[in-house]
RNA sequence: GACUCGGUAGCUCAGCAGGUAGAGCACAACACUUUUAAUGUUGGGGUCCUGGGUUCGAGCCCCAGCCGAGUCACCA
């Protein structure tokens, strides 16, 4: 066990005088709640007192202020924060003051919940607050939380904003961080609305495999498992779309799925390991089709996360979703702006374009690659308002159907929003043999040393066969809309726990060190026992040391001789 | 993967030509009749990320490593 601080030892002793008072700081019951605090809050009305004359909530304490007889705390429930006031002799009518002198003023601290019992009223300050009449001890915390002030001016103070340790203790952070939890609320209030708006339409909420024996819907690395008792590898998906597609060969007209998806990739502010794709197909429409569908849809989702606003504010740019949004062409997009007209071009001209834009090429870049590097440095970060990019190169899209005048490029739109990729949408390819011929591209991509190029997915070939409807598809990232909605620039920042590397254990000291002090072998794990480290033990006096190591010695009855006190003394030399 | 910055009390941070470790909040004790970042007085609290090295002496200098952040590279 780690060594406690100061703190944590004072919170275990409040805990121990709890049980002895006859509290129980754990107890099972159900506490009844009547009201939130933000219910009280938003509806005490001066003139009518009596419409809280009675009410009963639980939370947290967070902070506390104590004066003589009077004590104010500051409960936090999920709604929010609301003062109580604890007058002495109220809470304890007789001579005996314990329950406020001792649990209240001392055994409670912030962190620990309680269940409260009283009426509403406003205090001098002006302050709704609720007059307890009784309390409940819900749960004792042992470990102190962050203290986090505001001031009357909204400056915070002591803010628990270190980045490392606000990830890998969400707990903690969304404790004391209200703003932290807000984003988490719109997170999901996006996906509720995204839900909403597709099931206004009829279409179907399915699930798909996670664990697929060939990971395909995407170009990216995956991560492998294996399966022991089928003794075969299994990857976690990087998409689900060709199940999905699947789902439409069977008769489904309209499928969709929020799903976690996993790339064995590089991390940083834009990539976590593990993300959320929302991915949607409806049987006979087409791109044009889905680019109504998604303006629409992304108007009515900013409309519910931001009070019916079509703008949202991303950093120092005004976004505004109403939908429709412009279709610029991806070859007049770059034509636009850098001047070169690209279409028709092949691999050498394209690489040529790259040289003169000083976009850096390697020898394995196809076609499809080349085009996404001119569009991705030049072009991309202009779009600023939502806008769709469409008809992209068929190179760049091997599971999207070839556009209907020109089978040079394909039937695909990207949504571009703030200069970054929101959505991508296809006319699906339904063709199987010219499904076969991409797949097949796309390994002689891989064989030139495309780590990401697709896997072929011969059940998927199979499915097309029997025949697939024309249908559209639709992807959108879900975390980096809601960075987009909520104003983050970090993925971190929308995911409850983000990956991060295992925290380090910071290592006790070893047994050598112990004997270098002085102690006996024998005596080594007792002391370890007792101080943790070398530091601790010589922070007390000699005299208390020899006192505990002998007290430890007695109480395991082992059978070594007792330390004398000029012994211990020399370790502390 | 490269570079830059950071890791000191429960939290936020300071620290210096290398010379026994500081502040605010939190914590403890006392005072206080409704406070608002409550206040006042007093007090306790630290393997200065880890491991090596230089030195009489390292939080500080050097080397190696760990963790995080930022920038870049990679990334449909």
């Amino acid at each position: 066990m780690s060594v406690l601080s100061e703190q944590e030892i004072q919170r275990r002793e409040a805990l121990q005088k709890l049980r002895e008072l006859g509290i129980n700081p754990y107890p099972a019951d159900e506490y009844p709640v009547t009201h939130t605090a933000a219910e009280i809050l938003a509806n005490f009305n001066d003139h009518e007192p009596e419409k809280f004359a009675q009410v009963s909530l639980a939370g947290r304490v967070m902070s506390k202020r104590i004066m003589g007889k009077a004590a104010f705390v500051d409960l936090k429930d999920s709604t929010g924060k609301i003062q109580v006031y604890f007058n002495r002799d109220e809470i304890c009518p007789s001579e005996d003051k314990t329950l406020y002198n001792e649990v209240i003023k001392k055994l409670t601290d912030i962190g620990d919940f309680i269940g409260v019992k009283g009426h509403v009223f406003r205090t001098q300050m002006g302050e709704i607050s609720i007059h307890i009449k009784e309390f409940t001890f819900l749960c004792k915390a042992l470990r102190p939380l962050p203290v986090v002030k505001v001031d009357a001016e909204g400056n915070v103070h002591d803010a628990f904003n270190d980045p490392e340790q606000r990830y890998r203790q969400r707990y903690v952070d969304l404790v004391v961080n209200p703003h932290v939890k807000e984003i988490f609320v719109k997170r999901t209030r996006i996906i509720q609305a995204m839900r909403e708006y597709f099931n206004s339409f009829g279409y179907l909420e399915v699930e798909t495999p996670i664990l697929q024996p060939i990971p395909g819907g995407a170009a990216a690395r995956p991560f492998v498992t294996h399966h022991n008792a089928l003794d075969i590898p299994l990857y976690l998906r990087i998409a689900n779309e060709l199940y999905l597609k699947r789902l439409i060969v069977g008769g489904f007209e309209g499928v969709y799925e929020f799903a976690k998806n996993f790339r064995n990739e590089g991390m940083d502010r834009t990539h976590n390991p593990e993300f959320t794709g929302m991915e949607i197909y409806i049987a006979y429409k087409d791109y044009h089709w889905m680019m109504r569908f998604t303006e629409n849809l992304l108007e009515h989702v900013a409309k519910s996360v931001n009070e019916g606003n079509t703008q949202v504010q991303v950093g120092d740019k005004t976004i505004d979703f109403k939908a429709p949004y412009p279709r610029v062409r991806m070859y007049d997009a770059i034509k636009q702006y850098t001047g070169f007209d690209i279409s028709g071009m092949n691999e050498e001209q394209l690489r040529g374009v790259c040289n003169q834009l000083g976009i850096e090429v390697t020898p394995e870049m196809g076609k499809g690659k080349l085009i996404d590097a001119i569009f991705g440095e030049k072009c991309e970060h202009h779009f600023v308002q939502p806008t769709f990019i469409i008809d992209y190169p068929v190179e760049m899209s091997p599971l999207c159907k070839k556009h209907r005048d020109n089978p040079a490029l394909t039937e695909r739109f990207e949504l571009i929003i703030n200069g970054k990729e929101i959505a991508n949408a296809y006319s699906e390819l339904n063709d199987p043999l010219d499904q076969r011929e991409r797949f097949e591209e796309q390994f002689k991509l891989s064989q030139r040393g495309d780590d990401e190029a697709m896997f072929i997915d011969h059940d998927f070939l199979r499915a097309l066969e029997y025949g697939m409807p024309p249908t559209a598809g639709l992807g959108i990232g879900i975390d980096r809309l809601t960075m987009m909605l909520t104003n983050q620039v970090s993925i971190q920042e929308v995911i409850f726990f983000p990956q991060m590397k295992p925290e380090q254990i910071t290592a006790a000291p070893k047994d050598e060190d112990w004997t270098e002090v002085g102690i006996p072998e024998a005596w080594v794990p007792l002391a370890k026992e007792a101080f943790g480290n070398i530091s601790t033990m010589r922070s007390l006096k000699p005299t208390q040391v020899h006192q505990q190591l002998n007290g430890l010695r007695k109480k395991k009855k082992l059978d070594i001789p007792a330390l004398q006190l000029t012994e211990v003394e020399t370790w502390f030399k």
